[in-house]
RNA sequence: GGCGUGAUGGCCGAGCGGUCAGGCAGAGGUCUGCAAAACCUCGUACAGCGGUUCAACUCCGCUUCACGCCUCCA
């Protein structure tokens, strides 16, 4: 690829949500980014909210590898919590076997949308020791202590800072409802399980601690890990918005309540994903899964455009309207590329890229380093599209040149991840097809009008659509 | 109540103090036997009211409406 590489050392800005400002960005090490992203919950299929955040992540790490750095990402599988332990429980079968037909299809449905593989993806019950140790560094440095039922809390009032990457003032937190049964348990209401001791609920699922029986509380398990595989201080953190608080705020002040060192250069986070104006969310009960979608005829590709269409922290409001639009959009697009690789003819690509493309790819890479803008990256696709059939319309442009251009349009799909996958490829056509275009050829050579429409309306019905070109017939399968 | 986000043309969706977002849909045109594709042209869009400014969709204030977080949630 001959992009590559060019873009080394080049400035990014994201938005950080604990500065709640778009700054530079620089891997800490200056060559390597790491980066956590908080992976699902297996108790269910993901839905097609959920699904956001991973298109947001995926985008992030293709753009830093666009950028010329390295790219260590963990994603985490929450399979210790209140849900996969009930659902185990209901179905009457092992934790891990519960969550494990979970696993599979999330990792189905990442390939489904090309979501590129994260390196590592650690899952919590392989990692409870981490995080006892973790919790013992935190009884250690007095953060936490030990409740009459043998759980551990995080004593927020002793982390002076919590709350300053939500933007939260929690000293006027009143108790509601949820909080109420654990509160006298707890110091203060604002203070959060590490460690929770063994009841009933857990069944079989509990780990052996200093404490006792147990198992630990939701958000150790990301510092645990994030901190096990990406060291206690990395560069980029992110989550859907709803992460933020609690979770984030929780594992930060873990971590860096353990090491004293700062536990994440940058936190992102990607806005909700809304369904008729309301957030798109399994306890309102108004989500699609993937396969919902799928089911419904829609592609990988197609929901990933749609979901790319929009900025990542803008609230998306996701309608049918707006596949059926992706769908036409990524229509063109392959079209042009398919124009393209045939004016290309296998040349070598030109050195240099024509003048307007060379244009086009500057607003295409200011505008992913400028905190992933993929609209604004799509527009540029698109007036790439609109140039490049206009040259090739006016005979513009050389085979070169056209190589020169597949391989932009390649560069620019390294980051959105549209255009190399989902697309059929191109099959020899089969004998009745071959004899019916022959016949439609001769029928077109006596100007027969009425037997050539009449065959290309047959070949229509067998899922072939032919178009008449200078060149002569042109045949797609539909 | 606290913190925060948003209101852009039929739909989706960027953006900036002063020449264009972009896509889809629609209208007209070029090309074509026709069709398709492609290209060209076409929309008095920036919630309302004030203010700042030579100039505001873009900055400030207020109003209205919508959405999110405030210990399940991507």
């Amino acid at each position: 690829m001959m992009i590559t590489g060019i873009h080394a050392r080049a400035t990014l800005h994201f938005f950080n949500s604990l500065t709640r400002r778009k700054d530079p960005f620089q891997p800490l090490d200056g060559q390597q980014a790491r980066l956590y992203t908080c992976g699902p919950t297996v108790y269910n299929f993901a839905h097609i909210g959920n699904f956001r955040a991973y298109i947001f992540e995926d985008v992030l790490r293709r753009t830093l590898r666009y950028a010329g750095y390295g790219v260590l990402q963990v994603m985490n599988l929450t399979d210790i919590d209140d849900k996969t332990i009930r659902g185990s429980r209901q179905a009457g079968v092992p934790l891990k076997a519960f969550t494990r037909p979970f696993i599979d299809a999330f990792f189905a449905d990442l390939r489904t949308l090309n979501i590129e593989p994260a390196e590592l993806y650690p899952a919590a019950t392989d990692h409870v020791p981490e995080m006892i140790a973790l919790i013992q560094r935190l009884l250690a440095n007095g953060l936490a202590y030990l409740s009459d039922d043998r759980s551990v809390y995080f004593k927020v009032s002793a982390f002076p800072s919590y709350g300053k990457l939500a933007h939260l003032d929690l000293s006027g937190l009143r108790a509601g409802a949820r909080v109420a049964q654990d509160e006298y348990e707890k110091e203060s209401v604002g203070d959060f399980a590490l460690w929770k001791a063994w009841d009933e609920n857990d069944g079989d699922v509990a780990w052996d601690s200093p404490w006792g029986r147990g198992r630990p509380g939701w958000h150790i398990e990301c510092s645990a890990m994030g901190m096990k595989y990406l060291g206690e201080s990395f560069d980029l953190h992110t989550g859907g918005v709803d992460n933020l608080f609690p979770h984030h705020e929780n594992e930060l002040a873990q971590s860096e309540g353990a090491t004293g060192k700062p536990f994440v250069q940058v936190w992102m986070h990607c806005a909700h994903l809304r369904v008729n104006g309301e957030k798109m969310s399994k306890s309102l009960g108004n989500f699609f899964t993937l396969r919902d979608l799928l089911a419904r005829g829609y592609a990988g590709r197609e929901l990933r455009y749609v979901l790319i269409n929009g900025h990542y922290r803008q609230a998306l409001n996701f309608t049918f309207d707006a596949v059926e639009a992706a769908r036409t959009s990524l229509a063109r697009i392959d079209e042009f590329v398919s124009r393209l690789t045939e004016t290309a003819a296998g040349a070598p690509p030109d050195a240099a890229l024509p003048a307007w493309a060379a244009e086009i790819h500057r607003q295409f890479d200011a505008s992913v380093f400028d905190d992933l803008n993929t609209p604004e990256a799509l527009a540029a696709l698109f007036a790439l599209v609109r140039e490049g059939n206009s040259a090739m319309q006016g005979g513009a442009l050389t085979a070169s040149g056209a190589a020169a251009v597949l391989d932009l349009i390649a560069g620019f799909d390294r980051v959105l991840g549209l255009i190399s996958f989902g697309r059929r490829d191109a099959r020899a056509l089969p004998q009745e097809v071959t004899q019916l275009l022959e016949g439609r050829q001769a029928a077109r050579q006596a100007k027969n009008w009425a037997e050539s429409d009449r065959l290309r309306d047959e070949l229509k019905r067998m899922g072939w659509e032919v178009r008449d070109g200078k060149e002569g017939q042109k045949v797609k399968k539909l």
